[in-house]
DNA sequence: AAAATAAGGGAAAAATTATTCCCTGCGGGA
DNA sequence: TCCCGCAGGGAATAATTTTTCCCTTATTTT
């Protein structure tokens, strides 16, 4: 892991929040596995837009902080599942509330941002 | 501004927000300007932990975003105030979720972190 | 005259995150 | 045998964001 030079506060919630949902792929893997998209190869697939080792890297993440856990059934071919813990799944109305807000004003945003020129 | 190289992904409802929210500062902005902390230089005295500059320049993504807007009263001294625009106040619901979720979410995250030795 | 307050920006450096490239190991099919 | 798909990691590089440093303008206070 990185270490982090600047201390982060983890007493404002939003930091705290932010921390798990905040990298660029985090949120769209949470909403995926909660629509069952478990498999990794599954994930790469759904979310084409991202490099597999940027999902494995947020993935590793996302079950260091105990959102995801990883099941693996050995055997060949090699199987392995992530699933959501209850703190990954307390999240997914925020991660919808998230996805609400943007899809309703996305085109504001889109107008404002090319109204300067 | 900084010209991005990679093209980003507005279909996405989570990334809309995230250009909203997702810089180190900006819902803390938000949420300060939404209790009456209006003044530049008391928002730089409210959230000292961040440069003055960089809220400044927060503040101007906001405002392109039309998250804010900015009075300018004329005069001396200079006295410069900012708003939520209607859209700005629709997003609030969901800072107060998102620092809720991370304030009863907290232990848990540093607890599971701290795990890893 | 010097310093403080108000608002803010340019440029560069530092920090952080994302991405690419390439490699491992296993078994199955052509 | 060679290539494919599975799962995944190391190292380096690129992209992006945050921070620091210092400068500007105008008025008021000491």
């Amino acid at each position: 892991m990185y270490e982090r030079k600047i201390p982060e506060d983890l007493e404002c919630g939003i930091n705290v929040s932010m921390k798990v949902l905040g990298g660029k792929w985090k949120a769209c893997i949470l909403d995926s596995i909660s629509k069952g998209v478990r498999r990794p190869s599954e994930l790469h697939t759904a979310i084409s837009s991202a490099a597999p080792r940027v999902i494995n890297m947020q993935l590793r993440e996302l079950e260091e902080y105990g959102m995801v856990c990883k099941k693996i059934f050995p055997g060949t071919p090699l199987k392995v599942e992530y699933y959501l813990t209850p703190t990954g799944e307390s999240i997914l109305p925020l991660v919808a509330a998230i996805d609400q807000w943007g899809l309703t004003n996305r085109d504001h945003i889109i107008r404002m941002q090319e109204a300067l020129q």
